[in-house]
DNA sequence: CTCTATTTACTTACTCGTCAGTAAGTTTAG
DNA sequence: CTAAACTTACTGACGAGTAAGTAAATAGAG
């Protein structure tokens, strides 16, 4: 791997763990094994680095969701669910980044990844319209539907700590935490079950 | 309303607006009208101040929510989708804290304010182990029910920009991004309707 | 083929701004 | 008179970004 590649390895780590604002290219660069500098040679400045570890991400993401063929809406649907989980599976550094972007509203979200996330609610809104129209899902706000399937996900991931915590608060050490993993299928189910006429 | 009341609400407004590392005390301690050291007078540290403006906003949605009767599940998780919509259309700071603590594993929330989540979610799991035992809703994880009530209303309100900016960019002009006064209703029927038997 | 010029990929050692936190002094209310 | 409620003016640390230098690879001219 490049010096290059394992800084972008590296810095997404930190950007997801303690946010893009406490992530600090003093500690990436002492990770890496390189100068603070030789970031700056790679990537214009702190923020282009943050661009170059979401972008290629998203457009993978885009990629595999656009794959989706809607003319069956519900398998569709599940498709989509599945689909978003999993690359949160594969991508463990990404639920932490794009949660913190849907709580400051996308404040530091590069514009080819915004354009990204249309591409993949525009599938969703197209599963909605097919389902719509075959009668199999009633007429829906896509971005409502949207954020009950992505801020269900993502935030699962996010809140492991709280969870536990919250667990013991209530005494009940016995309910093993499920993991996304398990989540993923039976959040398909809900959403499906939610929007079936 | 005294120094410390003013200082708490632009506080709050602060760390809503651009979260706990962002604010600067120097910013609030202008608004309000004092000097900084003013803060200090009253709050230890900066974290003690977002425990201020945490802590008693918890605490009054925590009563809310523990007010709901069981008996009739479905009707009590009508409530508890609504009291929570209503809680942060009262309280507009309240979702971008909320979903920045969410999205950072609760890395800043004050032990005080997990324990009344604490008592929420257990209120949550009540209505949901009576819908079950009445044979109305299936059995269900609670964290996840709460996170698709939770993270949904919540990140509605911080995505509404990136909304807006999505909706441009699939020209869909005409479709008038709905409030979260509006969702909030919606929002509880697809939830029933996804625990239903 | 080899000597020089240039570019690539860095390093060291700094600057400069920002911001949490503080020490010590001052005003105001009871 | 004294305690509460401040203010002014500072410190100290941290972290983004930079200037200037360097070793090694590569290209190009003779």
């Amino acid at each position: 791997m490049s010096k290059k590649e394992q800084i972008v390895k590296v810095a997404s780590k930190y950007f997801s763990e303690v946010g893009y604002d406490k992530a600090t290219l003093d500690d990436v660069a002492k990770e890496v094994g390189v100068s603070k500098a030789a970031i700056y040679y790679h990537f214009k400045d702190k923020f282009a680095l943050y661009e170059a570890v979401l972008c290629s991400r998203f457009k993978d993401l885009a990629q595999t969701i656009c794959e989706i063929d809607v003319l069956v809406p519900i398998k569709a649907l599940r498709e989509y669910v599945e689909k978003f989980g999993n690359f949160l599976l594969e991508n463990p550094c990404f639920s932490a980044i794009f949660a913190r972007e849907m709580a400051d509203g996308a404040m530091n979200m590069p514009q080819s990844c915004t354009e990204q996330m249309s591409q993949i609610l525009k599938k969703l809104s197209a599963i909605l319209q097919e389902g719509e129209a075959q009668g199999v899902f009633e007429k829906e706000n896509p971005f409502m539907v949207q954020l009950m399937i992505v801020s269900t996900l993502v935030n699962y991931r996010t809140t492991r700590k709280l969870r536990i915590t919250v667990m013991k608060n209530l005494n009940e050490i016995k309910n093993i935490d499920a993991g996304l993993k398990d989540i993923i299928p039976n959040l398909a189910n809900k959403i499906i079950k939610a929007l079936q006429c």
